[in-house]
RNA sequence: GGGCGCUUAGCUCAGCUGGUUCAGAGCGUCUGCCUUACAAGCAGAGGGUCGGGGGUUCGAAUCCCUCAGCGCCCACCA
């Protein structure tokens, strides 16, 4: 058949994924097979592809595609996550754009809407998936809110509040005031933030029992002015004045002393509030005096609780002020806080500002919006027990970590862990499966995974009189990551059906593909509830990729405009060229610098395999031709060169090394097949080749095709297809590959063959550089006619006068006049070339190499007549310093010689 | 404030427990070729005192110390 010169990558790829999919080549099932699985980090169910997802999933599917090769049952499990804090928000503006508020829908309205939205939206990243060529086993797709899904959360849920793991507390929280729900303590991401530091007046309250010495003591800062003396408080949050229940200052401060006992007066709330004492304020910061709002401030709220301080909740859900505030009721805060200060400064209670740095936490979804401490009671999970199960599978490597880095970062979270809060105010997520008693003790509630078991617990806790309608499901969900912990459990349903056949053949998965920006959100808690439910690993490595960055290493995002498409990349590259772009750039943890460019050199190499097929395709057989013998050591050699390339390879794949694995099969290619081997058993224009040849290039090519499979998976099947006649339902994707082990005559013949590849370079680089057309035959002497070289195999021999396009091979014992000569190694050859010859630069070149290896001799001479070194350094080492002796000795020798001939 | 990592060719990176001429690869650059598979190509070439300084050693890109620059993670100093 005919084949185009260029190759298209548009119908070849949508060609096969139809063909894989039609026959469910990507299906797994348990048999006696070594499983091989990966279950896929979910991506949010409204999300759209993006170059993280490309990279991640590329990754993904070259390991799976490569277990599928090596024999294995490979299980990739696709799905996506229901993300309840993003996707609840997308509803919420979405509904707003209908000029719908949340506030005004029942629950069931809302989540009818929002099921609406991930019917409408979900799933279509899976489907951009498959452009990618993503090898999943689709009929598995599963969603973190499906049944089976949400049943194992709950039944979680159930489980560890029986054990006393999951609590409600009343506790300092981080509010988002957008979301308007709590985060857990990872949901909060610290930004430097160029702010002020504001110096409020704060008067004291009782004037007449303050004892100011004439002279004060030393180290005394007393501020007075007109109307009496003050203590300045240094706050970045003077909004949060109208919360202040105490002043704080240090016991042991000499600068406040005359405060001790005092009370001051909340500038323009006018509230009096007691100076107190601990030791926890810095005496260097600011002035000392700390003003105490326990409700909005985490350190204020334990100083709050050590000193039996009020707590005035000034701000409402929504990051306004609220009605416990004396004054800006319903003002936001951040208005709030322009206006107080322009007030306070009004009223002369400001003494000063300044420029300050300081971080501030944002919501890791509303990156826009601060978040707020707050107080409130909310559900959380004791983490020291996971933490204590989870940490020694990692550090004892049962469960390894690539790169090994990260293992640190994961140690030291799970040493300084704090419980979780896994309560969200959201109503888009798992609901919690507890039901409050109705009645005046709000406390009274029991946990259980229907209403009726609810019912049953509750009479058996709290009086056989309680009936159903007085029981109230609490109105918070999950946070979403207390359902994605569970998923590689969860898909194989190993939570509701403990010990089932699925879960017991791919549990624990191989590995894990994700970014590290989640390993305490993700990869930790899946290793807890993979201890605490199946008792082991939920997967035996986790390849943590970078971040992708364009070429400037700048974050993709969208503000910059710098994150391409990739469905348009496929369509541009090829989704073969794009997995190369993408793994090219690639190494292990690194962040990558994405470049188009790197899409442009898989796409090139795409069409690099293409037209070596074409070529084969092209020969004519000659029945009756004997297979010369050159072809048969060419062939030989392409096979030793493929087996330890392949061993290399599979090693580079054992440290997931994938970017090192891809550029060895590309050189594989490139180099050794197209630009050696083909060109070594081309037959002449038109001529044919004989059979055994050509059925032992195809077969390599078959081989070739297995190595680059896994990463180029759609031209390597098409090639393959055609490489012989395939029976329907065959596949280059699922036959399975090994190659033999490397043996000591591979390794002579790999030596032999580079060598020759030396001398067939050294002639190119003299036609170069005299500017002598290739296809004007040549002699070549071998200087030196007992020399054991290369040459003196005549099928090395043969391969060498046809690519260097040589008349002869021609061994002499010294060089005579008119020829340039190379060295490879101590063995030298020369190329006749008559008036050519520039003999005065061709000896120049000669004595500043004489020069230069004169030098390198007499550092190792020095070398060798240390006394130490030869008495310390390894008899190898010794030996081989005299060996590089030698071999420089020779060579010069040859330049000598070569400077004679020159005359 | 604590911890981790990085700095090698113009760019992106490999160089494991010090010793194979170890200073490498890909891309880019330069030169010459439309050679009948491929110009998305072929052939050839140039390019780095391995961030600075010091130390250990017979021997250091590799080990130690130090300085500088960059990056990431964690942490309740208003």
């Amino acid at each position: 058949m005919e084949l185009a010169t260029k190759y298209s990558p548009a119908e070849v790829e949508a060609k096969w994924y139809q063909y894989w999919t039609d026959h469910k080549l990507f299906a797994s099932k348990p048999d006696n097979r070594e499983p091989y699985t990966i279950v896929i980090p979910p991506p949010n169910v409204t999300g759209v592809l993006h170059m993280g997802h490309m990279l991640n999933n590329t990754i993904q599917d070259i390991l799976i595609r490569k277990a599928r090769l090596d024999g294995k049952n490979a299980c990739w499990v696709p799905g996506t996550d229901h993300a309840s804090i993003a996707t609840e928000a997308k509803v919420v503006n979405r509904l707003a754009e209908q000029g719908i508020k949340k506030r005004d829908l029942t629950r069931e309205e809302f989540l009818k809407h929002a099921w609406a939205w991930t019917e409408e939206h979900g799933g279509i990243i899976l489907k951009q998936l498959r452009k990618l060529g993503a090898s999943c086993d689709w009929d598995r797709t599963a969603f973190t809110m499906d049944e089976k899904r949400s049943e194992s959360v709950l039944k979680v849920f159930c489980d560890l509040y029986d054990k006393g793991l999951i609590y409600r507390g009343l506790r300092m929280v981080n509010w988002d005031p957008k979301a308007q729900t709590v985060l857990s303590t990872e949901e909060v991401i610290y930004k430097d933030e160029k702010s002020k530091l504001y110096y409020l007046k704060y008067y004291v309250a009782t004037q007449e029992s303050l004892n100011i010495p004439e002279t004060p003591e030393e180290g005394s800062v007393i501020h007075k002015d007109a109307k009496g003396y003050y203590a300045v408080v240094a706050t970045t949050r003077p909004e949060t004045i109208m919360g202040d229940t105490a002043m704080c200052i240090n016991p042991k401060d000499p600068k406040n002393q005359w405060l001790r006992g005092q009370k001051v007066i909340v500038p323009l709330v006018g509230r009096v509030i007691p100076v107190i004492e601990d030791r926890y304020v810095d005496i260097e910061f600011g002035t000392g005096c700390l003003k105490v709002t326990p409700a909005h401030d985490v350190n204020d709220y334990q100083l709050g609780k050590t000193h039996n301080l009020e707590t005035i909740d000034i701000f409402n859900p929504d990051g306004t002020i609220s009605e416990q505030s004396p004054l800006y009721v319903g003002m936001d805060r951040m208005d709030c806080r322009k206006q107080i200060v322009k007030d306070l400064d009004a009223a002369g209670l400001l003494e000063k500002v300044e420029d300050y740095e300081n971080k501030v936490g944002y919501s890791e979804r509303n990156q826009d919006t601060a978040v707020e401490p707050r107080l409130c009671k909310q559900w959380f999970l004791s983490m020291q027990h996971m933490a204590d199960i989870a940490l020694p599978p990692v550090m004892e490597c049962k469960l390894k970590f690539h790169p090994t880095k990260y293992v640190t970062t994961y140690k030291n979270w799970l040493e300084n862990i704090q419980d979780w809060c896994i309560s969200r105010q959201l109503w888009w997520g798992h609901r919690i499966p507890a039901y409050f008693i109705e009645g005046e003790d709000e406390e009274r509630f029991v946990v259980a995974l229907t209403p009726e078991e609810a019912l049953a617990k509750a009479q058996e806790k709290f009086g056989k009189d309680i009936t159903m309608d007085m029981l109230h499901r609490d109105e918070d969900a999950l946070d979403t990551w207390f359902s994605s912990w569970l998923w590689p459990i969860s898909l194989f349903d190993g939570i509701n059906n403990p010990g089932n056949e699925e879960i017991s053949y791919y549990y624990p998965t191989s590995d894990l593909v994700t970014g590290p920006d989640i390993i305490f959100f993700w990869v930790a808690r899946m290793i807890m509830a993979g201890m605490e439910y199946m008792g082991d690993i939920p997967f035996r490595n986790v390849y943590f990729t970078g971040i992708v960055r364009d070429k400037l290493g700048r974050k993709m995002s969208k503000s910059l405009g710098n994150s391409p498409d990739p469905l348009e990349l496929i369509e541009k590259y090829g989704a073969d060229g794009v997995r190369m772009g993408m793994m090219l750039a690639a190494p292990a943890g690194n962040d990558i610098l994405y470049d188009d460019a790197l899409c442009a050199q898989g796409m090139a190499f795409c069409n690099k395999m293409w037209n070596a097929f074409r070529l084969v395709k092209g020969w004519e057989v000659s029945a009756n031709l004997a297979q010369p013998e050159a072809n048969a050591a060419s062939i030989q050699w392409m096979q030793a060169k493929l087996n330890a390339t392949y061993a290399e390879i599979n090693d580079l794949y054992s440290k997931y090394r994938l970017n090192e694995a891809l550029m060895a099969a590309f050189k594989l290619f490139t180099d050794e097949f197209s630009g050696w081997y083909l060109e070594m058993i081309k037959p002449a224009y038109q001529a044919p080749t004989d059979a055994k040849t050509l059925a032992a290039t195809l077969d390599i090519f078959d081989q070739l095709m297995h190595i680059i499979h896994p990463f180029m998976p759609f031209i390597t099947e098409e090639l393959w297809q055609h490489i012989a006649d395939r029976k329907e339902g065959e596949s280059l994707m699922i036959s399975v590959f090994k190659t033999s082990a490397a043996t000591k005559e591979d390794a002579i013949l790999i030596a032999k063959v580079e060598e020759m590849k030396q001398i067939v370079s050294g002639v190119r680089a003299v036609r170069q550089s005299k500017n002598i057309s290739p296809r004007e035959p040549l002699a070549m002497q071998v200087v030196g006619a007992a020399k054991n070289g290369v040459t003196s195999i005549p099928a090395l021999a043969d391969i060498i006068v046809k690519l260097a396009g040589l008349s002869q091979i021609e061994p002499i014992a010294e060089k005579g006049e008119g020829t340039q000569a190379f060295l490879v190694g101590t063995d030298e050859y020369a190329v006749p070339i008559g008036s050519l010859i520039d003999a005065d630069a061709e000896r120049e070149k000669a004595e500043a190499e004489i020069k230069r290896l004169q030098g390198f001799m007499a550092g190792i001479e020095k070398k060798l007549q240390n006394e130490r070194f030869v008495q310390n350094a390894p008899a190898q080492v010794v030996e081989l310093e005299r060996k590089k002796l030698a071999d420089a000795q020779s060579k010069i020798s040859a330049l000598e010689a070569t400077i004679k001939s020159l005359g």
